[in-house]
DNA sequence: TGACTCTATGATAGCGCTAACGGTGGCGAT
DNA sequence: ATCGCCACCGTTAGCGCTATCATAGAGTCA
């Protein structure tokens, strides 16, 4: 314990050279089956942790892709991670997440830190970076996929789907079901730029209808169903005849399905509710929200393979784009 | 983009040593001021990002925390993982994040993985490992925590609550109101051994009362809504005259709720719920649940206070043990 | 037998950075 | 002048592995 583990260590107490240790223990061939056998007996035994610092320095190899995520309890980017982890888990390569909390200065740093790993990739959310942090991306020495979303200049391989089209899609669906009056709940915070992409479709669907928000009411901080709950009663106080509200995402539209069961208010029948996200919490409540599923395990799984297949580094090759269709999940709420 | 820029170049374009850029770069003393901004001026404006492979190696530091999870959809541990942040968040340590899946075997992959990184630190939920992995954790050259429960043999140092008296606690609240025939729904997952020592401590102090759990029901997979829905239609369809039910889990109380929401029955009413975690999901659904808080956030920040704490590695120092006490809310279910 | 495999192993030379120590020059104190 | 001291910068020697090439030995074939 005093002194710690090395390769030399379990080379000299097996009777080889730190080469042939080194290449039993990473199951590289050329070592006879005997001495692989003894090798590996005396690592087991002692606890002999490989370093992999000084190996993948010595090998310019990490088997790391960096993964980057605004966030981890918005419910969203644990799918995506599901799928990215499905994706990679055939291969030697492993995810490792970092978080920025929906700061692009944070982002930044974050970025940097994994690039300083040197990782054989990395999956970034969203589309909108500093000035750095495009440049840095651009500049890295391995494939990297920006996901979620397609509307905008990636800066390399992208995977996503159109948060525009999705904010049209609900409101050509709510229209043809006959709603009129239509509010819209959402976050404030500029830094979401998918919400905010998701409002302008919106809006624009609805003007090209000679429609517009009827009322709006934009939230600072986390999304949370109490948020939905508390946004909802205010505004179905300031505008009680609106006849459907779409949110900025499913967990605030479960706020106001929740308002509403504690007000006897019937949905849709005096209100119609619609989400994004389509997460798997709605399952199981009392009325289905209608949702718009956004391929989030897809999303990484995709983003997965795209960096599995750009491991050989072609350099010419031409950054992938692959567009996913957002769908409309009618549910019952609408 | 052809050549890596690497800390030889940033000198050399400078004029200086590698010692001297390097010095530059990290902030460190003993570079006069306009030798650093010009040294951090060139790495700016090529984009360089040192390759801390390298570096780490050179210094023999890893400025990195390992934090090993079971999984990151369950709700619980993005809260625990936010403790974690905040408690780094001062300091140059930064947190990375390893899944499970609780699976012990994969955990076992997962720890040796973190270790082979050296890191500065290792955070790990649960107190059951392989011997493989109690090993590796025993025999790490960096502080460990286990966290999240303390009814076991900790490695290391440990921060946790102890889920058997959080079982026992939440019967004696049940068992205060008056509820006599109390059913009990909770995962079959064998490893998940916390949700097990509450069912644990739960039977016992009904026991110690004269009483037993009168409905058992346990699903396999995880824990949700939908699940906790169906499952309690299962149990007041086959013993329709319980009086409450303990859930494993908030989701799956929250799951209960709905279920009598949709059929009209009334919370505490016509039945009692509880569960456990005291998640931020559960603010602003119509019913508040009697649940367990679990202080998932403390734990995060108490664990990562321990790893700065013993970055000096004393050996000598005692291993810390910090047991929270989980706190009963006793919502308006129960 | 020599020439030629092929397998198993070792010696050497880094990977890109930093710790540790060694200068150098300037300046004030004696 | 001599010494000491400090601020600044460079030289050297690794960190713990692995890529690469060299080599020993055993077997193959003409």
């Amino acid at each position: 314990m005093t002194k710690p583990l090395v390769l030399k260590d379990i080379a000299r107490l097996a009777g080889v050279s730190e080469m042939t240790a080194s290449r039993a223990l990473r199951d590289a061939p050329d070592v006879a089956k005997a001495t692989r056998a003894k090798i590996q007996k005396i690592a087991t035994e002692l606890g002999y942790v490989p370093n992999r610092i000084a190996g993948s320095l010595a090998s310019q190899s990490v088997r790391l892709v960096g993964v980057v995520v605004p966030s981890l309890s918005s419910f969203v980017f644990p799918e995506v991670l599901s799928g990215i982890t499905k994706g990679l888990s055939s291969g030697p390569l492993k995810p490792v997440i970092g978080v920025t909390g929906y700061d692009l200065n944070e982002e930044e740093e974050v970025i940097r830190e994994m690039l300083s790993w040197r990782p054989s990739g990395v999956i970034v959310a969203g589309l909108e970076h500093t000035d750095a942090a495009r440049a840095m991306l651009a500049a890295a020495a391995c494939p990297v996929v920006e996901i979620m979303d397609v509307d905008g200049d990636p800066v390399a391989h992208c995977v996503g789907i159109s948060h525009f089209s999705a904010g049209r899609g609900m409101a050509a669906t709510i229209l043809g079901k006959g709603y009129r009056k239509i509010g819209f709940i959402g976050t404030k915070m500029e830094q979401d730029y998918r919400a905010n992409k998701r409002l302008t479709g919106f809006q624009d669907y609805l003007q090209a209808n000679g429609l517009e928000v009827a009322d709006l009411e934009r939230y600072s901080g986390q999304s949370s169903i109490e948020t939905g709950r508390e946004l909802t009663e205010t505004m179905l106080a300031r505008t009680p005849d609106i006849e459907c509200i779409y949110y900025s995402s499913d967990l605030m539209a479960v706020g106001g399905m929740m308002h509403c069961l504690s007000n006897g208010l019937s949905v849709p029948g005096d209100i119609a509710l619609c989400g994004f996200n389509n997460l798997e919490l709605l399952r199981g409540l009392p009325i289905e929200l209608a949702t718009t599923d956004a391929h989030r395990f897809e999303i990484g799984l995709k983003a997965s393979e795209i960096i599995l297949a750009n491991q050989q580094s072609d350099e010419t090759r031409p950054d992938t784009v692959v567009e996913l269709h957002p769908v409309v999940s009618f549910g019952a709420s609408l």
